[in-house]
Formats: C-alpha cells, sequence, structure tokens
DNA sequence: TGACGCTATATCGCTTTATGATAGAGACTC
DNA sequence: GAGTCTCTATCATAAAGCGATATAGCGTCA
C-alpha cells in the first residue's frame, strides 16, 4: 500500500469526487449532481472536470469501475465507481489536513 | 464590498496565504516559510507559487501591500502584507466551506 | 576585505489542473 | 417521433501551480 500522505495535498476537484463517493456507489453523471448539491450550488463540475479527474483517481488506484451495475438499476450506459481501500484512506488524510487549516483559521481570527 | 461568497471555491494557494496572514502581517519569504511549517512540511509552496498569487490575491483586493516596513525591522528587502476587510470574509468564508467538507466526510465514513 | 550561506523578491518556462463548449447516443414523456 | 433530459466523453483553452534560475541584500567569521 502506497503512503495515503503522499498524495497530499489532493488537488481540489479530486477530492470532491472521493468526497462523493464516501456516500457510497455512485455513476459519473450522480456524482456531478452530488457535488454541486452538497455544496449548495458552490461548486460545479462540469463534464470536462468530472471525467478527467475520475480518470485519474482510477489510474492513481484511489477509485476503481464497479465491475457491474447495481440491479436495480437497468441504464445501460451509467458507469459506477467506489472508493479503494487507499482511496479512503487518502480522503481521511486530505480531510484532516484541511479540518486543521480550518482550525488554524478560526483559532488566529478568534472565530470560537 | 463585492459578495465574499463569488470568490468560493478558492484556489489551494490562495487560500494557504490567507491563512497564513490570519496570524498577522508577514512579508513573502515568512509566509512560505508559514505555510510549510503549518502544515508539518505537507504543503511546500515555492517562490513562483508565492508570489505570483500574492500579485492575484493584491489585484482582487483580498490583501494589500503595508505602505512602511514595521518600525522593528529593518531589512530594507521585505514587502510586508495583510488581509483585507474583504480578504478576511472570503479567508471565513473558505474555512466554513471546507469544514462542511470534512463534516460530511466524516459523517459518510462514520469517523465521529 | 571578501567569501560564504542564508534571506528575500522576482520571473521564465513548463506541467498539471480545471473548464466551457460541444458531440453523440440512450432514456423518458407526451 | 419530436423534444427534453440523462450520461459519457473529448477537444481546445485557460487557470493554477511549480522547479529552476536570477539578482541582490544581509550576517558572520576569518
Amino acid at each position: 500500500m502506497v503512503d495515503p500522505s503522499s498524495f497530499l495535498p489532493l488537488p481540489q476537484a479530486q477530492f470532491h469526487v472521493l468526497v462523493a463517493l464516501t456516500d457510497g456507489e455512485l455513476h459519473g453523471y450522480a456524482i456531478m449532481q452530488a457535488v454541486e448539491e452538497s455544496s449548495d450550488g458552490v461548486v460545479r463540475m462540469g463534464p470536462a472536470t468530472l471525467y478527467g479527474t475520475l480518470r485519474k483517481l482510477v489510474a492513481a488506484g484511489l477509485t476503481e469501475e464497479l465491475p457491474h451495475r447495481p440491479t436495480t438499476d437497468d441504464d445501460q450506459r451509467r458507469r459506477y465507481y467506489r472508493l479503494t481501500t487507499l482511496g479512503r484512506k487518502v480522503c481521511i488524510a486530505e480531510a484532516d489536513r484541511l479540518a486543521e487549516l480550518v482550525r488554524l483559521t478560526r483559532l488566529n481570527l478568534r472565530l470560537g
């Protein structure tokens, strides 16, 4: 297993995709929607960013495509992805890094 | 005053510089060191990234250069920067955005 | 003095990351 | 079967990030 911390800091788009996949297995289009919705429309990821990012994540071993679609889904076009064990660890590590940055910011600005 | 949320999501390097400046007025080189140290060496910002980012932040009105060096400092070369009111708000908004992302991640992965 | 290493700002050229526009085709609605 | 939305995908470009390098001031020690 590669050291998860060697991926840090993670590019923003990659982190957003990983976070979306912490919710479970999703297909590409659903990831785009999840990122936009969970950020209240602040982060809008178009198809170029999404599919390019997904390709990089799979190549890096942080996500993988499901061999088969869920049986509850009969839309032939959809390709489902999930976190790998490494991807999950990288996601946690990046979240920890950002949490520390947030903590420091609030400490310095005295925001509780 | 421009809406702080219109700057979101903030590029990573810009956010790192803003966070460093929440600690007080700093000159460029000190910002580089602060970013590296506060991240335990994970984020290493070279001069190209730093000075390019600083130029963008000043142009955007998020930081400004001090008109004069602090009197406690007699190194002629140093140029000091500080957050503007807008920059401070943008920094808080970005920290809030990231905190929410961290919260969601930990919720989904059941990490407390 | 001047040699050395560290500090400090700055830019060049390049790579990586991010994105808008567009395409093509399957699915859904009427 | 026309029209709209879904879904994957790529192209061309812009934006972001970075290693290397340049230039010069500063501190120290001999």
